[in-house]
RNA sequence: GCCGAGGUGGCGGAAUUGGUAGACGCGCGGGACUUAAAAUCCCGUUCACGCAAGUGAGUAUGGGUUCGAUUCCCAUCCUCGGCACCA
């Protein structure tokens, strides 16, 4: 017989869709509730490529597996709507953002039907549905009432030529992309949401069934460092502080000179006459460097003196001040003290502009060292430190705090290489941020009665020197909550990752519009028990997340102190080794490929393609393997002698259920897939099948092919669906079990012969039948043994003279 | 550059986590069926030598630990992801 994958597909959707079989009650008690969670797509124009199969497929199963394991699994899907993209294409094509996002979303909900997977479409959401921002600005604005919210001038890529603020995407060697002009920095008074706040709490992850190389990349990011701020006052000035963040506040004694950040408000301020034109020459190319250029370690360093010097507070030494690009505004204070003979840089700094390289550290083991050549960073012994001398660095590092602070110097300080969160974007398609501007009263949240703040449709999007908001008179003006008088909105709008950071929340009561998160259902779901998503997220959006989680939490809207209890990452499907995005336009559409095997096959394949967490380049060669064994399985269901009972049978029934679901549990779907396949040919060699075995395996290749497994269950006679089955198949470990051991032989540690064995065989016996081989003889011939190893089971070695 | 992954046949990958390297699949070669092709089935397929039994080499490269290393350690090279406005 002969199984047409697409037209039974289209059945089974259709039958599952009108008995509503993924739509979960989330107020049903009767079994443990799961909540399973892929992170959300963007409607791009190209639609679902083969990495949001991917990462959904994997999902589905996953979910269907917890199902069948007895579990009611809550299985949500949405869209994150709001970004640059679609604005983009509407600057391009003319066409409203709004009108292409919903032509888009229509018609990946059709991929992700035909996909088959199990997705709850009652409890969808769309971020950009006033529905849905409604409460994203609603966040917001608890935010700026618990104080989380601060306003600040920050830089922004602006384009002189299409009067545009520009994404780092869209600027290319400092260029925009578009009109190729040179793309300036142009500062922005713009909001920020203080996550530095929750930088020591984010950095807690007990409790966490996360991956290591994401908590790892997450905890770098955050970078907590302890040190200790120090102010150097500035020579003939000395009412004037330039304030420092050292992790090495021992080394203070050699602190030779300093540096500050270029974009540092006191460089205009302390540069003398004589260095403002150099200097402000340095200040506007640094402008024009990227981040990644400037703290490049192998790039040569460079730096301007500002004509100013600051006096060492330990040495009370004259040290001179630079510009340096190198120094950063946002991390520590945006002025750095630099002692060269113990910092890499710092030296290769000094060495160039021949400043002088005093050692303050003396390694612990007395070897001597020569600093003029080679900075030594590692801890050590104080050396040329007054007070400090002789000290061992980890105390020195104390020592030094005290004293700064007694002397009214400094004091020990924690810093964090995370930053504050930016959210304004000078943007049309994003979530309006709620606030109003009023001349007599300031800036004022919106009242919460008020939301949502409707994203206006009578707008110009195409750039013109403002945000777009701007351009809308009846979205701009309006009364000051407070005071009642004429006032202005903020016409920027919200980073994207601020509508993703709370939408799993959301999609417990997508329709309430009392509450963004119901708290019933959030004490019963929450926090999500699998959530499955691209390491491309692991520092921002999962970041982002946790955090609004945690405020969440402490203003007493969530119950739980952690958003995501498991996290895994699929692997990323590249496409000519390039991740796949619209933007390198190398993206590969999965629905031939579903029109032409079916969405069963297609996502096998994707799951045999190699280990989930991995991915790989994407290539077709291989699908047909797929397509040939679901109609080998087909025909060992449909086809096969049926027999009462069979030990062949049952041992190979038994070995895969065992392989099968060891496998599904690790999400080894590659190897569950190959286990099923051994299974076929197996029996198909073997000729006969029983009924449990037919029954069995059905249920294990369920959760990878639904459609498939529904299909045979129905055909052997069951009524109801596969996926209302809560048992899943049992090993039995006596019916797996093999006759007979295979024993291999190796001398020396080199393969020499094999034999089979009888279970009982004890060591003794073994290594004897091991001797005895003929090819094993020749090389025992004339030699002494002088060691025999027996790995039970498995394998003997012997070790020759 | 920094942070995090990864590197195994012609290709995707497997290997009970220190115990037969190459499961499973693709591709390729040979055969069966067919007037022929497709589909299907059977046999073979890491490389070198050999009719074969077998022998030698082999998991990015170089070293080390071990009876035994794809697996552990050190160094180097290459590829990918992220680097705060793609999401």
């Amino acid at each position: 017989m002969t199984y047409i994958a697409t037209e039974r597909e289209q059945y089974w959707q259709k039958m599952w869709q009108e008995q509503k079989l993924y739509t979960t009650d989330l107020t049903d008690n009767s079994k443990p509730a799961y909540y399973n969670l892929t992170m959300f797509p963007y409607p791009s124009g190209d639609k679902l490529h083969v990495g949001h199969w991917y990462n959904y497929a994997p999902l589905d199963s996953w979910g269907r597996f917890m199902r069948m394991r007895g579990h009611s699994v809550f299985q949500p899907m949405g869209f994150d709507s709001f970004g640059l993209p679609a604005e983009n294409y509407a600057i391009k094509t003319g066409v409203h953002p709004k009108e292409s996002t919903t032509v888009n979303i229509e018609k990946m909900r059709q991929q992700l039907t035909a996909m088959g997977g199990m997705w709850d479409w009652e409890h969808e959401v769309v971020t950009s549905d006033p529905e849905y921002y409604k409460w994203t600005q609603w966040l917001f604005i608890k935010l700026y009432e618990a104080g989380l919210v601060e306003r600040r001038k920050a830089p922004v890529n602006w384009c002189p030529g299409c009067q545009t603020v520009l994404a780092n995407e869209q600027v290319e060697d400092g260029a925009c992309e578009r009109c190729k002009s040179e793309v300036i920095k142009k500062n922005l008074t713009q909001w920020f949401i203080k996550i530095t706040d929750y930088a020591d709490r984010l950095l807690d992850y007990s409790d966490l069934d996360w991956p290591e190389k994401t908590m790892l990349m997450q905890k770098h990011w955050i970078g907590r460092s302890e040190g200790a701020e120090i102010e150097f006052a500035v020579f003939g000035d000395e009412e004037r502080k330039l304030r420092v963040y050292t992790t090495r506040p021992d080394t203070l004694f050699g602190a030779t000179c300093m540096v500050m950040a270029p974009e540092h408000e006191l460089v205009s301020q302390i540069t003398t006459e004589t260095y403002i034109k150099e200097v402000e020459k340095y200040v506007d190319h640094a402008s024009k460097m990227t981040e990644i250029d400037r703290t490049n370690e192998e790039r040569e360093k460079t730096g301007v003196f500002t004509g100013t010097y600051a006096i060492n507070p330990a040495t009370k030494e004259k040290i001179p001040v630079y510009v340096a690009d190198f120094a950063l505004v946002h991390y520590g204070t945006g002025i750095v003290m630099c002692t060269p003979a113990h910092d890499l840089r710092d030296h290769a700094f000094a060495t160039k502009y021949d400043l002088p390289i005093k050692q303050v550290v003396k390694p612990k083991d007395g070897t001597e060292i020569d600093v003029q050549k080679e900075a030594f960073k590692e801890h050590g012994i104080a050396v040329n430190s007054d007070f400090l001398n002789g000290v061992p660095t980890a105390e020195a590092i104390t020592k030094m705090i005290s004293w700064l602070t007694e002397q009214d110097f400094g004091e020990g300080k924690v810093n964090f290489k995370l930053r504050d969160w930016l959210i304004s974007r000078q943007r049309y398609w994003g979530a309006p941020i709620p606030i109003i501007y009023c001349d007599d009263c300031g800036a004022q949240p919106v009242p919460e009665a008020q939301l949502p703040i409707i994203l206006p449709d009578d707008v110009d999007f195409n750039p013109k020197g403002t945000a777009p908001l701007a351009t809308s008179e009846s979205f701009v003006n309006t009364e000051c909550p407070k005071c009642g008088g004429k006032a202005k909105r903020e016409v920027d709008t919200m980073d994207t990752f601020m509508c993703s950071s709370w939408y799993y929340l959301r999609y417990l009561s997508p329709k309430n519009d009392q509450v963004a998160v119901d708290n019933e259902m959030a004490k019963k779901w929450l926090p999500v028990d699998m959530y499955i998503g691209g390491p491309e997220h692991a520092c921002m959006h999962l970041l982002y997340a946790r955090f609004i989680n945690m405020v969440m939490y402490d203003l007493g809207y969530t119950p739980h102190k952690e958003p995501f209890t498991r996290l895994v990452h699929q692997g990323l499907i590249t496409k000519d080794g390039a991740k796949m995005s619209k933007s390198k336009g190398n993206t590969v559409s999965p629905d031939e490929f579903v029109e032409k095997y079916g969405s069963d096959v297609f996502r096998m394949y994707l799951m045999f393609l190699g280990p989930f967490t991995e991915g790989g380049d994407w290539g077709d060669q291989g699908i047909t393997g797929i397509a040939r064994f679901q109609q080998r399985f087909y025909t060992i269901m449909m086809d096969l002698e049926m027999v009462e009972t069979d030990k062949e049978v049952d041992r190979l029934l038994h070995k895969t259920i065992k392989k099968v679901t060891d496998d599904l549990w690790n999400m080894q779907f590659n190897t569950a897939l190959a286990a099923l396949m051994e299974f076929t040919n197996a029996i198909l060699k073997h000729g006969k099948i029983t009924e449990s075995a037919r029954e069995k395996v059905t249920l294990l290749i369920a959760p990878m092919a639904p459609h498939f497994a529904e299909e045979l269950w129905h055909l052997s006679g069951h009524e109801g669906s596969i996926f209302n089955i809560t048992e899943w198949p049992e090993f039995d470990p006596a019916l797996a079990k093999d006759d007979q051991l295979t024993i291999v032989v190796q001398v020396n540690g080199k393969l020499r012969g094999e034999f089979t064995a009888d279970l009982t065989a004890d060591k003794e016996a073994i290594v004897l039948a091991a001797k005895t081989l003929d090819n094993v003889k020749l090389y025992l011939d004339q030699k002494e043994i002088v060691k025999e190893i027996y790995v039970p089971g498995r394998l003997v070695n012997l070790v020759v003279k």
